[in-house]
DNA sequence: GGAGCATATACGTGTCAAGGCATATTAAGG
DNA sequence: CCTTAATATGCCTTGACACGTATATGCTCC
């Protein structure tokens, strides 16, 4: 259970990531919202904060956890020496670019199909 | 092995993909660059293959499997969310907009520790 | 069409991790 | 203290998958 791409295959572990980017949760406010069984859940945090993936507090009986941002960085890092591929297919980078700033899609009902060349992204100054 | 995830927790199916960044190559030729048996390279390109993380063409005896890039954008599009998360934590979102275009990094001998605050990216409408 | 290279598949085996269930630990509160 | 709630851990079973070795398929060229 090394790597990162390890830890976020098993879907119920993705499924904790995914709660916890909101806000913190309990042990419980897992347990139910996701409708597992209490040592499913807890299993699966121990794995996911070994790997760094999250932190917990304690709060009385409960554990709160939180996100940790470096190992999905790590993921986003590797997935960089792709994108330099997929940029390269037509306006696949167009795409991707949408996807990144998710602010107003509605404000450009610009057809991708026929649309002109974009600007690609300027290399930093 | 539904889910991208599960094809990439496998580390030599990442090598095979790092391999195809920088153009296609036969399975002959994979085998040697990362110094793996020829059974479990011909494995490993069917389960990428009908993943569609990569394609074949017919180059008589052999075959030349090249990148296709859907799935790992859709792992691209997964790690969204987390990024509205981390762009939270102080500037770790420039950080990330640094590793998006690596074109020319020796260019800007900018101090990243006394910059000036980044425009975020703007909450949806 | 037979030899030889390139690639794919079949089968048997070992390992490892996820899940279920029971139980241990720790804290709180009366 | 004793009980109850919240969480963690241990053990066992089961299934999936990666690997090695052997073999099959397919193409080329003579």
């Amino acid at each position: 259970m090394e790597s990162v791409f390890e830890i976020i295959a098993e879907p119920n572990r993705r499924a904790i990531l995914s709660l916890l980017v909101s806000s913190e949760q309990s042990v419980g406010e897992i347990e139910r919202q996701l409708r597992m069984p209490q040592p499913t859940v807890s299993k699966h945090l121990r794995v996911l904060r070994e790997a760094g993936f999250v932190e917990s507090t304690v709060d009385a009986q409960r554990r709160l956890y939180r996100l940790k941002p470096e190992p999905l960085q790590e993921l986003d890092a590797w997935l960089t020496q792709f994108r330099r591929f997929w940029s390269a297919h037509v306006d696949a980078l167009e795409r991707h670019l949408d996807r990144m700033d998710q602010s107003m899609e509605r404000a450009t009902p610009t057809k991708r199909k026929t649309r002109m060349k974009t600007t690609r992204p300027k290399p930093r100054t």
